[in-house]
RNA sequence: GGGUCACUAGCUCAAUUGGCAGAGCAGCGGACUCUUAAUCCGGAGGUUCAAGGUUCGAUUCCUUGGUGACCCA
């Protein structure tokens, strides 16, 4: 028995797993294939539920139609006669019920093999028990897939969140809200796309491998292609692609896809994560700030039938018009509490931020010390949606300055339950000042600032070239799937979370 | 990177002051034709994360390491 040896080998054995082979060991001699693909279904579980959830013991009898279903056997109710089990495929759960006296003693002992875990195809009719359950009485049945590993335990299921990580697959088998919270990403994507599509968005791929990252502040993952002998980065933002196609014509464009950043990990932050981007010719950020509204209520009333959505503990009200729009400064002083002779005072900043126990790096500029204060002060009190806009020109070397102050852009970042959610502006499109910008992040980065930008000269030639006025914004993915499944941690809506390599 | 906590049977969890490592579920054998955390009887299952140390004796105390969770940077 090979497969024995392998988990000896492995130390993986235990008394469950060495009955399950030794009892696949059985039915192979008895000439039952372990992993058979001749059983077609002809119904989904969810169909049954549909058509005959309501329907009355006496029409069930009266009809006699059979079902062929097929799924997982996840829990097991055993009589001398007689056993009711639960069978699982991806629409729902029915329970199933299969007699001696239906299927003839041989076939029963047959069934009676049956593990909690496996695969398995049932025929059958429909009848109601005697507590009114709807049920599947089995005329036929057939082994599909032999499971060899014992499932978690059934009450508690599976608690451990290192193992719920790590084997996602079984994560999935036995929590059903793993399962739900899935689901509702991929529902948040659908309509993200159907709402950008409707309002004549194009969907674009770029490269996610880059030989210069830009479009963000942050340290990219490296590596190399061997045929063209160059170094390549994982790409940190699509931004400067994007807009890239906006020189070349395409006016409205959006990629949903990932973004890789070499940084810690944490309940926020996983290395690959998804991001939405979007850009619009000839609109500036207050349109997006209309446009932000629409799509984020309606992706929540699509996803979960309601505007107003539970947040670990708080309601957090995305209704259009709910929104409060505050300037970045504004906020420093109004949900802050710093007062504007300490923000606008590049000392007593630096004392301050120093007081709240955050370094500060020399040659810092004072728009980088209030961003501090403000991700110290301000940001964890932003609970319902917040607009902040007008940054600081020193920490948004992408964005449009503002008309009226060079030093400030016309950016906003969109903040709720204490958490960044989106940053937009008016894109800078002003080649001159835009190489300006990518000369001071240079300078930061010579002087160690790793993730500063890097120049990018063809961005600029582009630049050159004329891009229209226009307004884009990146949206967190998975940090809106958190906030919409009520997720503590980011690891809960990515399937498969970056973890260390399991140790033998 | 720093701090706190956790790691015991396949799973969920116990174990008094340092004194024979236990239960439920799953699994195995048996009884049982309407159960749904089925019930009843019987037996089986352990490198207590790892390596050192203290001790007559360590799941328990100490050191180092591993993995994870949470908080902070």
């Amino acid at each position: 028995m090979p497969m024995l040896e392998a988990l000896q080998a492995k130390d993986e054995l235990n008394s469950v797993i060495k009955t399950r082979v030794e009892k696949a060991c059985t039915l192979l001699d008895e000439g039952i294939p372990l992993y058979p693909n001749d059983f077609h279904r002809d119904t989904e579980i969810q169909d049954l539920w549909g058509r005959f959830g309501e329907t009355s013991e006496e029409d069930l009898e009266a009809s006699g139609q059979e079902f062929t279903v097929a799924g997982r056997v996840v829990s097991y109710r055993s009589f001398g006669k007689v056993t009711f089990f639960h069978l699982q495929d991806r629409t729902g759960r029915i329970q199933v019920y299969a007699a001696r006296d239906d299927l003839g003693t041989e076939d029963y002992q047959l069934f009676k093999k049956t593990d909690l875990g496996d695969i398995v195809g049932v025929a059958g009719t429909l009848f109601r028990t005697k507590t009114g359950e709807l049920t599947l009485k089995t005329k036929g049945f057939k082994l599909v897939t032999k499971s060899m590993r014992p499932l978690p335990e059934k009450y508690h299921g599976l608690k451990d969140v290192e193992t719920r990580y790590r084997q996602r697959y079984l994560d999935l088998i036995v929590t059903p809200r793993t399962t739900e919270i899935f689901k509702i990403r991929s529902a948040v994507v659908r309509e993200l796309r159907c709402f950008l599509d409707e309002k004549g968005f194009m969907e674009v791929e770029t490269p996610m491998m880059q030989s210069i990252p830009g479009g963000a502040t942050a340290k990219p993952f490296e590596t190399y292609h061997n045929a063209l002998d160059m170094k390549l980065y994982m790409r940190i933002a699509p931004e400067l692609y994007l807009k890239r196609l906006l020189v070349g014509g395409m006016e409205k464009v959006y990629e949903i896809n990932r973004n890789f950043r070499n940084e810690g990990i944490s309940t926020r932050h996983n290395p690959e994560f998804t991001m939405l981007e979007f850009y619009w010719a000839y609109a500036n950020f207050r349109n997006l700030m209309d446009l932000t509204e629409e799509m984020f209520s309606r992706v929540a009333m699509k996803a979960l039938g309601t505007t107003v959505v539970p947040y670990q503990g708080e309601m957090i009200d995305l209704t259009v018009g709910k929104w409060t729009r505050l300037p970045f400064h504004e906020s420093l002083e109004k949900v802050g509490g710093v007062p504007p002779e300490v923000y606008t005072d590049y000392d007593k900043c630096k004392a301050l931020v120093k007081e709240k126990g955050e370094k500060v790096v020399e040659g810092e500029k004072l728009g980088k010390l209030q961003a501090k204060l403000f991700d110290i002060l301000v940001e964890p009190k932003l609970i319902q949606p917040h607009f902040i806009y007008h940054y600081p020109t020193d920490i948004s070397p992408l964005s449009r300055r503002n008309e009226d102050n060079p030093d400030i852009t016309d950016r906003f970042e969109l903040f709720m339950t204490g958490r960044e959610m989106a940053n937009a502006f008016s894109e800078l499109n002003d080649p001159v000042d835009q190489r300006g910008r990518f000369e001071e992040q240079v300078k930061e980065k010579e002087a160690g600032d790793e993730e500063a930008h890097f120049m990018d000269e063809d961005y600029v030639r582009a630049l050159e070239y004329g891009m229209p006025p226009a307004a884009g914004q990146g949206v967190g993915i998975d940090r809106l799937v958190m906030l919409l499944t009520d997720s503590a941690s980011i690891r809960e809506v990515i399937l498969f979370p970056l973890l260390r390599p399991e140790v033998a």
